[in-house]
This record gives structure tokens, sequence and C-alpha cells, in this order.
DNA sequence: TGTACATCAGTGAACGCGCGTTCACTGATGTAC
DNA sequence: TGTACATCAGTGAACGCGCGTTCACTGATGTAC
């Protein structure tokens, strides 16, 4: 196998993993490119000689965390309501990526890669809103962002553990009446 | 003055203004105690000699947030509108406050002062939306939730740079038509 | 198939630096008498 | 009003440590002939 030893190749994904797995367990930036290191089991320098800084390292992981993110958004259809649940679903189930990408402080927001899967997120979003807004003259950019701002202040709310408890473990099950309550009544 | 010398009697707040002043550049987790009493022109420890630790002085930073946000939604009265907009000028105008408090690992959530005022908080926050939740026998829980979300939701995006640009500078006014959406139809 | 060489991923020792922490101190304020 | 003492906020030198960075290196892979 290839996992072992000089040139196992794929040292770049395992330091992604580690860095993924130590922003989970408490946040973007209590650790080290040492520690981090560590926990992948390889040299010190491995992460420097991969991303330079950790600021390249986090825009590997923006970058990484937009294209699962518009993933899972094109997976869902273009159906709104569908959409919202991808959006809180992949927020609780990436919730590294999520704080990253959210975060532009932490990254390199002109990384080519990073720019593409977030522009074709933002267009997997937009058009899952379009249908609601093409029933409403009024104003469908304020629609646009009424459902994008209802499904991310949940997600953000849940990752950060603001909710009541009576609410369940099940993000994406508690999502589905409150999305429901903005456009289908 | 009092300023000047030993025992000027506010250094405790100099510390904090100069943490808040910090995250708001940076994020919470970029600078030293070194740094913030350079920052603050006192002594290195003086900082440790206030707060303990980091966390301590991350705790007096997230009490206060609570303090200052449960001021201004009561300020706003129990209109869930005005609620809504206070709540996002709250977000604009204390973003390191807004961070902080709404990142738990930062500080102790068990700290007497914060719990108060975050359950203070929580009591204008809840009575804004009851006025709303009594016109709909459905589910007042969900209406809340969903109130809750979407300003918060636009609070943290506005905050990360995430809304288009042509929303203009303020997001207090870009939120009105947002948060009438939800209910005001 | 075999040899020579280039390339590049990853190593590990060494460095200087800023950090949190400790600790004996200084200086201002408050209180007792 | 004056003296003595206790208290406590804030200082600054010193410490050991983990950090990012540098750099000569090792070892695996790929290519030329």
């Amino acid at each position: 196998m290839s996992g072992d030893g000089y040139h196992h190749g794929n040292l770049r994904h395992v330091i992604m993993a580690a860095a993924v797995e130590a922003i989970a367990e408490s946040g973007p930036a209590t650790w080290s490119l040492r520690e981090l290191a560590r926990r992948a089991g390889v040299s010190h320098a491995a992460p420097a000689h991969h991303f330079g800084d950790k600021t390249g390292l986090l825009t590997a992981v923006a970058a990484e965390g937009y294209t699962l993110f518009a993933d899972a958004l094109e997976a869902a259809g273009g159906d709104l309501h569908d959409v919202g649940l991808a959006y809180v679903r992949f927020a609780a189930g990436h919730r590294a990526h999520f704080e990253v990408m959210f975060t532009p402080a932490l990254y390199r927001g002109d990384d080519p890669g990073l720019s593409a899967a977030r522009a074709r997120a933002g267009r997997v979003l937009a058009e899952g809103v379009r249908d609601v807004s093409a029933g409403r003259p009024e104003d469908g950019r304020t629609a646009a962002i009424a459902a994008w701002s209802i499904v991310h202040g949940f997600s953000h709310l849940w990752l950060s553990g603001a909710l009541p408890p009576a609410l369940g473990d099940d993000p994406v099950a508690a999502a589905g009446p409150v999305i429901r309550l903005l456009f289908e009544r």
C-alpha cells in the first residue's frame, strides 16, 4: 500500500483531515502546524512543505468546503426546501469546513479554486430561490436573502449550541418546520 | 485625572477595550495577552493580574456582550420587528462581542454574571416573539426559532461579508424588508 | 534488463523569538489609633 | 493632624517552552539511454 514511509502520496489529505478534526474540536486557531503534524503522524515540517503556512492550509480547507458544499446543494435538486435542508445538513456534518468558509479573515479569498467552488455554490443557492421569488413580484432579492438568512441562521445557532435542547439532536429534522414556515403557508 | 500611573482604576476596562478592538480586527484568537497589554499601554503581566488567562478575559467580554445585548433588545420595546432590527444593529455595532458570545468554546459558560445576562437577553427575545406566535396556533416554538434564525442568519452573513454589496452599507436598513417578509404578509 | 541521473516528497537537527508564568518589588490608597 | 501599618494594583526581570522557519539530508519514483 502507499500509506507508509516516503511518498505515500496523500500526506496533503492526511494533514487537511487532521486540520478539520482539530478545528471541529476547538476552533480554527487554537492549534499549531506542529500539533497538526503530530496528529497526522508526520514530521513537523511537512505541513509547511505542502501549504506554506496556516493561511495556506485554511485556504485549502475553505476550498474543499465550498466544493463539498456546492456538491451537496446540487445533489439536493432545485427545490428550495430541500436545498435548505441540505444547507443545514452540510453545516452540521462539516462544522469545521462551514466555520472556516464563513470566516474570510482566515483564508485567501482570491484563491482560484476556492473562488470557483464558492461561485458554484452561490449559483445553486440562487437557483433554489428562483422559483420562490418568481411567484412574488415584490422583491425577489429580499426573498432570496430571507431564505438564505433563515437556513444560515438556523445552522449557525445550531452549531453554537444556542438552540433549546428540546429540539432534539437531529438538526435537519428540526429545521424542516422552520424553513417551511418562511414560504409554504 | 485617574488615568495615569498606578491604580488608575479602570485598567480592567482598558484591557477589555483593547481585546474587543483586537477581536474586531482579526478574530478572537490571533492575539496574545502580551500583545493586548502592549495595545493598552500597560505592563505585560497586567492582563493576567485581572483576568487570570485568555479564557477569563473572553468570559468577561462575553458577559459584557450579553449585558449590552439584553439592554439593546429591551430598549427596542416588545415589537418583534423592532427587536429584530435591534438584534442586527447590535451584531453590526459590536461584532467582537457578538462573535465571542456565539462561540461558546472561547469562554466559561457557567460564569454567574454571564449566565444572568444571557438569560435576560433570552427573555426579551422570547417576549418579542410571543405576540407573533400568539396569532398562530400551529407551533409557537417553530415561529420563535424561525424569527431568531432569520435575524441571526442575516447578522452573521452580514458580518462575514457574504451578502451582496448591492445591499448597501447599512445592515439595519437592509434587514428591514427581510424581517418583514417572515411575518407581516 | 541494467545503469545513471534528475526530481521531489518528506525528515530531523538547529535557530531565534514571542509566549505565559512566576516572583520579588514599588507605589498609591485606606484604616487604626 | 500625624504616624504606622495593611492592602492591593501594577511593574519588570527572569524562566522554560513551543512555535515557525531554515537547511542539509534521505529515500522513493520517473526518465534517458
